[in-house]
DNA sequence: GCAAACAATAATTTCGAAATAATGTTCAAT
DNA sequence: ATTGAACATTATTTCGAAATTATTGTTTGC
């Protein structure tokens, strides 16, 4: 074993596939990019059949494309899709959300209570650009898992959550560019109250409205990163 | 090659894995079997790293289950899991054929019509045992794609077709014991014309009742071939 | 007789070389 | 100058052996 700190029972491919996951997700991989594996093996240090079992799982969850026989990419971002992945995200977390509420104990209260409160200290500690921080990132995404965990569907769960991370990538685009997440931030204690308070109804609608305005925020301020309506890939764009 | 017959632009990982996804689907690969890749290396005629491609794929698609360094398993069928998918598949099944209501064109419609003549023409041609066969469940699948095609959304029409595909392991379950298919019929055409007739409130509610009488059908018939009525993985049982 | 430690076996997982397909280049013919 | 075929190069895909890990069976000590 080359790396120790390989979590136990875990395969080494599973391990690669983690942190390409994490890579592409912080797009330390860029959309659209080509995935060499001669690259590839220097950089997570494992050898091609490894690398190609985590590669083809991350095709079947969405964030890397199969050209035939032309290797592998990271699955591109487009207009299309981000549209697309919002209404499919809508539909998904108000559900999940309406579950939750629905189900969810006390454990379930504190571990929403929990999460929000290391995200807001978090974000204090980081000042004013907290959202481009990883670490933000991650307990931001734990916060809103624990919004719909108690929804007690298995399948829901894990749906979501690969919609989740692929909505990440668009998410970065506009971090970049500044956006109002003051608003969000406001956002997450409302939201929590609506579902602390057992609101259905309320609580979707302002999950909803959260997804919808994030994506408009991507649109608005890094929509013309896009080539066009049309969805193409970064590399398309380098070709011509 | 030792294949003729691989689909062009096809890898042969990819070939394997479509056949073995059906082997699954259909049963002849039975839920909580190990896969054991002297075996398999034999039915498929390929390598190590080719078979760990292809269940690599099929974990992330949920039909089969990595078990840490213990090798794979089909995924294995459960009460639990049924019953969740069942009510996932609803409120996917029921959005998609809403939107696709909203934004079908003739083509559409065209093709409803075109699988279920298909699909009709066929069952008469089978007898009535037609249910057993896998051509007629292709077709049966192909039909209810193309109610729901027109949804112009890739991201639910995806996950809407693994969705099917899982369930039709249950299927399969219950047509063993000879269910109501005869009222199944019916149903179908009663959906399609539902959906020609773009009454997207009364389609959904034929579709939805379409899958809950099915999952009703097989907890009734051949619930007592589950292990029991807790969820819980082989895994979690052996921990105790 | 039983359990723990150890050895033997059988499985999976990883590796890197060999085969195969795609891409780029040269060069002749139009 | 442009096209196209033949060749050279580069990258991916597949293979089976070697390493690693789990499982089974055996022995040893209590």
């Amino acid at each position: 074993m080359t790396d120790g700190r390989r979590s136990s029972g875990e395969t080494r491919a599973g391990d690669v596939l983690q942190r390409m996951r994490l890579d592409i997700i912080s797009c330390v991989l860029k959309p659209g990019a080509k995935l060499r594996f001669e690259s590839l093996k220097d950089m997570y240090a494992v050898s091609f059949s490894t690398l190609r079992e985590a590669l083809s799982r991350l095709v079947a969850e969405g964030l890397v494309v199969a050209e035939g026989q032309r290797g592998f990419i990271v699955a591109p971002l487009s207009l299309a899709d981000l549209l697309d992945l919002t209404d499919v995200r809508v539909l998904i977390e108000r559900e999940a959300l309406r579950l939750a509420i629905e189900k969810g104990d006390d454990r379930w209260e504190a571990e929403i209570i929990g999460t929000y409160h290391r995200m807001d200290r978090l974000q204090g500690r980081l000042g004013h650009e907290y959202y481009l921080s990883e670490d933000w990132s991650k307990v931001h995404g734990e916060f809103h898992y624990a919004l719909v965990s108690a929804c007690g569907s298995p399948n829901l769960l894990e749906i979501r959550q690969k919609l989740f991370e692929r909505a990440h990538r668009y998410r970065r685009m506009s971090s970049q560019f500044r956006p109002k997440w003051r608003e969000k931030d406001v956002e997450h204690r409302t939201i929590m109250e609506a579902v602390l308070a057992r609101d259905p109804k309320r609580a979707a609608d302002l999950i909803e409205r959260h997804i919808r305005e994030t994506t408009e925020n991507v649109v608005e301020h890094a929509g013309h990163l896009f080539s066009g309506g049309i969805p193409r890939s970064g590399a398309d764009v380098a070709a011509e």
